[in-house]
RNA sequence: GGUCUCAUGGCCGAGUGGCUAGGCAGAGCUCUGCAAAAGCUCCUACAGCGGUUCGAAUCCGCUUGAGACCUCCA
């Protein structure tokens, strides 16, 4: 039986609003998309949250027996700022700005984008397929919508004509709009636009000569619309209907909205089974975002060179600190949480190196109440990762079995009191969840290894003089290393063991 | 203006009708040469006002406050 048939997942599907049971089209296959980073800038730690609950999704359902095939996109085709045609290519006028060519660009954003996954243990999607790979089957998508008459052509561009669409559908159902109060907000704005209606978007769209990026297509040079890049990518990897598709709340209109209207109109077939939106992160109780100015980057995190932050923090507290809150709530930023997730992350931390080191000798039989806690915890980390990725519960069943290892570290609990396979499952569970599923690794340092022998070298040192009872010396070994970063910590059988801040 | 969301103890944050998470901070105890780490104990909250119910943080209404989307954003 495998453990997604054992532990059910359920997922807030945003398309219905409920929480949903989780039964993928073609078990034990899943398909899940998420909206990457248009690399234009560096992402900010708003974007990597989003990322990290993904990621989040893609190691639980994998870690559970689904074969799961993650697509995550590149953005690196400009898209315009506005309908009216008015605005700027984000990517082209990055490229201005910084006297490069537009694929010198998206090259060096997507090194840099791909650097802080690394850094904060997000997996490589399945395929990260990119926007300007895959023009030939975006303009195939927009030939499609067009033969079926729910787009229409102006001065080689192309637009989506939502309201012919809304005849026959539903525009709207992701976001609960209502198209007449959008045509009705939107009146006023509509000029001599090239769009029948205001709230058609491009599918299409055509650039001048002097435009950098520009592709050529039968309706002459032009760029992809702003929405089709997702609809072509998840069809051509995914299918006509895939299993999840993710993505911040932001995009949920009109982005999503017009993904799904894309593939109604052009395959005849809403694309995605479970919709999910993360939250976003805040700041001071605002949105964190680039228009704002109230972003920061995870460099400047790290480093603690933004105005914003009292000290560095380190990558895996912060992922921590994401982790202890749902994905669906917003998580507000501050100097004070963040601290407090760096110590809640040591503890969890400390008790994973213990459980490594722990195994059991072999002789030991279940004292009931012991062992049933053990299980029961080991199935609470199951039911609350497949309760809709409950991250927040699950870390607080992994702190209740951090103290029980440090039970078994310093003897509270007795190896005798539990079997090898009762303890075996509990170890082997609270490593999964952490490393494989929470994604929360050991803090690496450089010349670990190195590091190592040194501080054993002033470890042996100290131990002999305690047992010569020369405190002076063994207490100024360690209080100098305490000034270093190096916290030394004495066991009951004379053994030391060291942190490092 | 339209649509919608949220308001939890000193702080951060789970929670969707009864079993009153968890972390951080604080107090105390145990262990320890002293520390650190660790274990145990204590601190019991749900914006306000009504209502539904045997019973509400959880459902409904109103009030106040905050925020999001409607324009690029994860």
């Amino acid at each position: 039986m495998a453990l997604y048939e054992k532990y059910p997942v359920s997922i807030s599907n945003s398309l219905s609003g409920n929480k949903e049971l989780f039964v993928p089209a073609k078990a034990p296959f899943v398909g899940l998309y998420s909206c990457g980073p248009t690399v234009y800038n560096e992402v900010h730690l708003g974007n990597l949250r989003t990322f990290t609950s993904f990621d989040v999704v893609f190691r639980y359902l994998t870690h559970i027996g689904y074969k799961v095939r993650y697509v995550r996109n590149i953005t690196d085709a400009g898209h315009l700022t506005n309908d009216a045609g008015v605005g700027v290519d984000r990517i082209e006028e990055s490229a201005k700005l910084e006297q490069l060519e537009p694929m010198e660009i998206v090259q060096k954003y997507t090194t840099s984008f791909h650097d802080v996954c690394r850094i904060f243990n997000v997996l490589p999607p399945s395929i990260e397929p990119t926007a300007t790979g895959h023009i030939v089957e975006q303009i195939d998508m927009v030939k499609k919508i067009l033969s079926n008459g729910y787009a229409y052509e102006v001065n080689g561009s192309v637009y989506f004509d939502v309201r012919k669409y809304n005849e026959t559908h539903h525009y709207g159902e992701l976001s609960g709009r209502n198209i007449d109060e959008l045509l009705e907000g939107t009146r006023e704005l509509d000029r001599q636009d090239e769009k029948r209606n205001a709230i058609d978007f491009a599918i299409w769209k055509a650039v001048s000569p002097n435009h950098i990026q520009r592709w050529n297509s039968p309706w002459g040079e032009g760029i992809p619309g702003w929405h089709l890049e997702c609809s072509a990518m998840g069809t051509k990897y995914l299918g006509d209907q895939f299993d999840i598709h993710g993505g911040g709340m932001d995009l949920k209109f009109p982005h999503h909205e017009c993904e799904i209207a894309q593939n109604v109109g052009a395959l005849g077939k809403s694309p995605v089974r479970y919709w999910m939106h993360t939250n976003m992160l805040t700041v001071n109780g605002e949105k964190m975002s680039k228009s704002k100015g109230n972003s920061f980057l995870p460099r400047e995190l790290f480093a603690g060179s933004h105005p914003l932050l009292a000290k560095a923090y380190s990558p895996m507290a912060v992922r921590f600190f994401m982790l202890q809150s749902h994905y669906s709530s917003t998580l507000d930023f501050s100097n004070e949480a963040l601290s407090a997730a760096e110590k809640g992350f040591k503890k969890l931390s400390n008790a994973l190196t213990t459980i490594k080191s722990l195994n059991h000798p072999g002789n030991g039989n279940d004292d009931a109440t012991l062992a049933a806690d053990l299980k029961r915890m080991v199935g609470e980390c199951y039911q609350t990762m497949s309760d809709d990725f409950n991250t927040a519960k699950t870390l607080a069943v992994l702190f209740e079995m951090s103290s029980r290892i440090n039970d078994f570290k310093s003897g509270n609990l007795k190896f005798a009191a539990v079997s090898a396979s009762t303890f075996e499952e509990f170890k082997n569970t609270y490593i999964a969840m952490m490393e494989d599923v929470l994604g929360i690794k050991d803090e690496e340092s450089h010349n670990q290894e190195l590091m190592d022998g040194v501080i054993n070298v002033l470890i042996g040192l100290r131990k002999k003089a305690r047992t010569d009872k020369n405190f002076a010396l063994s207490d100024k070994i360690r209080d100098e290393l305490k000034a270093l970063g190096v916290q030394l910590m004495d066991g009951k059988d004379g053994e030391m063991n060291y942190t490092i801040e």
